[in-house]
DNA sequence: TGTCTACATATAGACAGCCTACATGTAGAC
DNA sequence: GTCTACATGTAGGCTGTCTATATGTAGACA
């Protein structure tokens, strides 16, 4: 998976796991990991920055908690940060519709037209 | 649009409009701007830079044409940059499969469930 | 005792691509 | 003479992801 094509998805999907149940960051690297197929290994230097600047901005709080001798920083999505996960779902859904749709335009060409679809309007 | 978002699927959206047929700058972007219903606003900040990219790299070839008097820098496909657009839908694919998978997982147990698919393996 | 792995968090600095802003020039309408 | 559309290009900023490194606990194993 090409580090670059993250930029910018992060955020949902790091509100998105957050969503059913609070994680702490390593947890939360677990959960991407199975969540994808094993597709989605992301680095620690990746997300807990991340962790970070969602909370500062609003979407998540934290809180520590000590767990068979180890501390863990427990992040849980905030009532700004649910809204958030709204608009970056329907952000996501426009966004793959858009590329996914420029992309499929030359393709049809060669006689694949298979299930293709367009956005109304 | 976030442009963020685009980061690392540029490339892929500008080898697909090549694929076509050759084309200039000036008229990719407003190709790009057609295809995607007003959506894709890329500005030349971007494209021209990324064009030169793309030809640095091989997947572009280019000359210069004079059109009523204007200018113009015309791209097209090598053959290694139809090998690469390939090579961009699949990954387009794979990673619009990831994303909106780890995106849905949780939303699911809301209970829509709908069309849900699986990429095989 | 020492070493290894899994668990757990964190930061510094590199990297790269997209963006804003600006520069330059032609053609045609008005 | 001015405006808009056409057309290309660069410099520099921004920012998020990555690599590499640091720190520390717990438990297995020799």
């Amino acid at each position: 998976m090409n580090p670059d094509a993250l930029r910018g998805h992060m955020d949902a999907l790091l509100l998105s796991v957050l969503e059913r149940e609070p994680l702490h960051g390593y947890a939360i690297i677990e959960a991407l990991l199975e969540r994808s197929g094993g597709a989605l290994n992301v680095p620690t230097g990746t997300v807990y920055p991340a962790l970070r600047r969602l909370e500062r901005i609003g979407y998540l709080s934290s809180e520590w908690a000590t767990v068979g001798g180890r501390k863990r920083r427990t992040y849980r999505l905030t009532d700004s940060g649910r809204k958030q996960l709204e608009g970056e779902r329907s952000a996501w859904q426009e966004f793959a519709s858009v590329i996914g749709g420029v992309l499929r335009a030359d393709a049809v060409e060669a006689g694949e037209v298979s299930g293709a679809r367009r956005a109304a309007g």
